[in-house]
DNA sequence: AATGAATGAGTTTTCATTCAT
DNA sequence: GATGAATGAAAACTCATTCAT
């Protein structure tokens, strides 16, 4: 007989996890504190723990959380589009991405999200399987371009695992050096050696 | 034991230097300890801080370090030859590399060093730093290439920053999965496509 | 436990303080460890950093306290006498203390206080703040005994400092010696002395 | 068969002691490091071991030194003088001290002799011996202003015992406040104060 | 004798987690 | 369910002392 509605938790839990990830991406998930979260969050620290088992806990929800959302949006925003304009519309959805603090704040913890995930098991099954989605994600749209005719004769695979190691040296590099231009340009120019490279010929007449 | 010689201290820096690196690759410079470090070079703690002053400092060394001899050793394997080779000399300088345990860490370390550089701006200005000479190095060579006519009219600067974002994804990506056969592929899908992009009319003529 | 009032945490607060004077007269500030503390105090270590940031702020609140209240005290006792009598009683307030282990500790650590005080600018600070009051409260004194016609034309300002300069000798001596009965015979001479000296003519008549 | 004279160790033991004095001064006994020593001292930190067997003998020492080169001074300035004006030159010894940074490190030094002793008992022992000589030096000259008939009826020792109070608790504050006006004006009134005191009739006819 | 590198016990401080209220 | 005081196991760093050279 619980007090509060399953929804009223889910919120709070989600609640949580939204200061959390702006601490983590303000001050690392190490040095960010429990105190930091629950500070932030304007709750006790006890009351934090009685959503989350662990600082441990909560990263790794945040790891899988943001996916859902993200793929929900795209399939909407593909739908009835040739390949081509999936991955353009791919390519300009983080490429307009203003550079806000929170976002590039965002950005780092997902950069902390691979490292951490080399050091162990359990994040890294989670950490892969959520890389896995994205990979196929890109990987379908290079198979229907080739299928359209408008993509060469290219390992689709490959080039998705290609795309998202540039994006993510991308936003390793903007975690960083945080320059609104700099970023733009870069995705620019990988979408045009993208699209280049994939084109039937290699001649870019996709583009 | 006192008064040894310069050199003898050189290399119980370089030798602890090298241990460092190890725990920081196994564990990440916030989990590794002083006391790990000590205890795989067979020192004592008391000894580690008579060659440097904190842990941030041996993590800083680490970043200078490694950079020279790189580039010493690339600016001989360059010597003499055309812009598209310097440049396939480079990509497969690192497509070669062995996925050695030593390797993988250094490269987590590679990565936690831009994530840390986000968040500390001592870190950064030499983590900057570094890059510019990395980026200078490829810019370089494409400007070369531009001279050389076998590149196209792109903008060698923004080539570059491309060029070590996807190298840096590779790397990301990597040292998660670690899979040779991947680290492969990657690299010689990169070199094509970055190649291709390069080459004067796009055609990829130049391969 | 949480939720507690500011009344427990006060009480908790001067709990702390009393066993770290304790410690600190016994073993010293630099020797007395933040273990022996808790260890005292019946907490853990932790707990103490829970009310206090740092051992340096447990000792300058140690400075400060305990002035208050004797201030407080001796204005009740003040209350009505004439300047000779307030000078006595406020003598005769520390030659009747009696040499407890807790009060010598208390005067080995307010020592501490002077020494400490010479080699750090904020301790200085609070320390000279703190002896600023004790020097006007016998200045005033001495004021109000010339008004008073009885003390002499001396510089009020200038016994005071050498009325505390004795007295702080004194306390000197008996936190090392611990001998009660000399203790009370320097109190004697010294009651003896500033008031044949601070006597009008010189004879001691307010004697 | 040592290869040195027993005078070069003395020396270098001299050499090694003043340097400390220097070094207790400034930062104080616990504060200051063997390092500092040998730094200040020119030479290495195992040379010193081999003059001293520890911190703490260094700083057994340094309380017994000094002393006997005071006492034959002051004898010989005595020579011949009446009581009252040995007193006036004991005063006036201190009062015409310069308070160079040295002289005011050396009595901090004193002052932390006093704390150290009271937790110490061996060097309890030392610190008492050692005050016994000044106490015994004051009350023989008051002893012998009695026997001349310049001096009243008073305990020579409970005033010894009082002035070294009081000249104590003047360096005290002095080692704090350094204010070569304060200093000076302090042993004024204490001079006048002691010798009116112990003047026959205590109408201070001996001034 | 002198040197100064090495040792390691000891110190302060932090913080994830627990649990009495 | 919420609170936040309490815990205690680490962790970084220091420094008196030793001893190989």
């Amino acid at each position: 007989m619980p007090k509060v509605s399953d929804a009223y938790k889910e919120k709070k839990r989600a609640d949580i996890l939204r200061h959390a990830l702006a601490c983590f991406g303000e001050k690392g998930f190490q040095t960010a504190t429990i105190d930091d979260i629950a500070l932030r969050s304007g709750m006790s620290k006890g009351a934090i723990y009685g959503y989350f088992e662990s600082k441990e806990e909560m990263y790794i929800r945040l790891m899988e959380s943001g996916t859902e959302e993200m793929f929900r949006m795209l399939r909407n925003d593909f739908a009835g589009l040739p390949a081509v304009d999936k991955l353009r519309t791919l390519i300009r959805h983080y490429r307009n991405q203003e550079l806000t603090s929170e976002w590039v704040g965002a950005g780092r913890v997902h950069m902390e999200f691979w490292i951490h995930s080399a050091r162990n098991e359990d994040v890294k099954r989670v950490m892969v399987g959520r890389y896995e989605r994205f990979v196929a994600l890109v990987e379908e749209i290079v198979e229907e371009g080739k299928r359209e005719g408008v993509f060469g004769d290219v390992n689709a695979r490959e080039m998705s695992d290609l795309f998202w190691a540039a994006a993510d040296g991308i936003f390793l590099r903007i975690t960083v050096l945080d320059r609104q231009e700099l970023y733009e340009k870069l995705w620019d120019d990988a979408e045009e050696m993208f699209l280049r490279t994939l084109s039937r010929n290699g001649d870019g007449a996709a583009l």
